[in-house]
DNA sequence: GAAAAACACCTGTTTAAACGACTATTGTCT
DNA sequence: AGACAATAGTCGTTTAAACAGGTGTTTTTC
């Protein structure tokens, strides 16, 4: 109510200051996501492949149920079962089922896939330097705080 | 070079700040847009498609080649064909073969595409302001500020 | 002015995402 | 104990994304 849109004076596009900084939240992702990519791609993975593995690599050497593995995940996949089929087949991850609750299956990151992450772990950093290392430290944090503040309330669930 | 990742003291799965305002800048982008793309799923159309119209909208009455709105678009699209085709499809744009330059394509908005957009508007900003009303239009130019300084090289192209 | 290159878009095919329905196992209620 | 509901994953099908190769058109080159 703040904010008055009647007003369209040289802004073309936009009406708001908020879908404003959508737009520029959408343009840097995006962004930095397609050159993220072509490193993962380079070693077979998906950067939600590699936020899975992140994930058990952090619970390993214990393991991860599919669900809890699935709501830590960044961005929320309904069809975890292909995904880690897709990890399995390339040796990344095994599972088990547990057997005092035959109902859930138990992830754990193999030590291929552990091999894998140790691999990419540099090509990727260096590729967060090359997009980001321009801007000073101050800065960085600045924007992670304006990032988490933006999430503070977006949803009630802060995922 | 400067940071050590043999100590993985406290800090379980980020390295570096890079990386670190990498991870907050997709887990805010993807919180924003599964809301986001909720409002757009009642009107039966995607994110992308909706850019795309506000692309040609801002154009209009002129048209577009098929290869100028395929460059304007946030994330790339690698088969503006077909999705030119569900747009056609909903009679949401129209497509005609230049004369004097017979492989282009001109694209314009019709007028149900407008009146959609003008349908959309109302939702989609009640829906950004819900996400990032509460924070203060200071914090917000920051935001936005910051966002571009990330993206500024980034890439060479600058999309 | 014909052959070759460049251009703009389209199409075929493989792969993954999305939505829902389904199966198996466990917990709850009477 | 048996019926019912809840839980945890899986599977089927539709839809869209991704990559490569193909078609028609224009420009360039000799």
């Amino acid at each position: 109510m703040a904010t008055d849109e009647s007003q369209t004076d040289r802004l073309p596009s936009f009406d708001s200051l908020q879908q404003q900084a959508f737009l520029e939240l959408w343009r840097t992702y995006d962004c930095l996501k397609a050159e993220e990519e072509l490193v993962f791609g380079e070693f077979g993975i998906s950067s939600q492949q590699y936020n899975a593995l992140r994930l058990l690599k952090t619970a390993s050497p214990s393991s991860l149920a599919v669900s809890a593995l699935g709501q830590r995940m960044i961005t929320r996949a309904p069809d975890m079962t292909r995904m880690l089929d897709r990890l399995e087949r390339q040796a990344l991850i095994a599972r088990v089922r547990r057997d005092d609750n035959r109902r859930v299956v138990e992830v754990t990151i193999t030590q291929a896939g552990s091999k894998l992450l140790q691999r990419i772990a540099k090509p990727i950093r260096a590729c967060h330097q090359r997009q980001l290392g321009h801007l000073p430290d101050g800065q960085l944090m600045d924007l992670i705080a304006l990032l988490r503040a933006a999430r503070k309330r977006a949803n009630s669930d802060s995922r």
